[in-house]
DNA sequence: CAGTATCCCAAGCGATACTG
DNA sequence: CAGTATCGCTTGGGATACTG
């Protein structure tokens, strides 16, 4: 089946598009997961500007990648943080992925702001397509297949 | 190091957000990945308009992701098609990343119109953080790691 | 076919000010 | 602090027409 005959209205890389397909989505998820979880330092951080950071917050709640929970230090009042669900959680793998094409093709000296890996032998992690034995399959042994039938 | 503290100017992830992270260059590259390469047929399934397909086009190109073709069946005339450069394709992990986002978690009825096979045992792949054995390594033994010194 | 050019409306976004 | 409201500029992007 030709790709580009199938509807693409189901697509689910399409349907991520939607929701993660921006500039500012992506960069509030990766500030989240790096440990940033209060509006103002998100802003700050991120330096874009207050209305863009609601929207988006808004916007990544209303899809349930992200929780608001509100803390109360003693003595101080109420403060608002954002904290991924389990849902956030499983998008993982695309900011590991943008991590890796970016440091390996975009950032020129290879000095790494963060990285990835194991807890146990401190070793570093990288990211690749697995059997469900969990084994790496090496790229040229990996196939497209479009399941699709023609619309 | 907190990172909200992190000069984030040679961030991967956001030199990444830079050039993938919009909506139409997702959907180009995506297109390409499996299979339809002439500006026709990119706009007609994407469903863009002409202008954003060649800006698309263009920015994919400057940045070294895909490359311009001409070929010429014979008897007919002179095509234009785009092929991925090897950086290219190192971005594969960004779009199945997206797949499986994307089908596990907003789609609802969970027909695939997209996998990714091993061409060996024909079973279906899943993307995972591997060791340098290439080994997966379970989601509760990763740890983000920030390197940073603080700006 | 593979775009480019123009027009024009809509959306994005920053700046600033304001609120509970 | 955690936003919301408003303003106004700038960009995005569809429609249409045109070119080699």
């Amino acid at each position: 089946m030709d790709w580009k005959n199938v509807d693409t209205t189901h697509c689910g890389i399409k349907a991520c598009t939607d929701i993660l397909g921006d500039k500012w989505t992506l960069l509030i998820l990766r500030d989240v997961y790096f440990g940033v979880t209060k509006f103002q330092d998100l802003q700050k951080h991120i330096g874009a500007s207050s209305t863009i950071i609601t929207q988006r917050l808004k916007k990544l709640v209303d899809h349930g990648l992200l929780g608001k929970s509100e803390y109360k230090q003693q003595g101080s009042r109420i403060h608002n943080e954002y904290i991924l669900t389990e849902k956030g959680v499983t998008a993982l793998p695309l900011l590991i992925a943008m991590a890796q094409f970016g440091y390996e093709h975009l950032i020129e000296n290879d000095q790494r702001l963060s990285s990835f890996i194991d807890v146990n032998t401190g070793e570093s992690l990288n990211l690749a397509l697995v059997n469900n034995k969990g084994q790496a399959v090496p790229r040229e042994q990996i196939k497209i297949v479009i399941n699709a039938e023609p619309n």
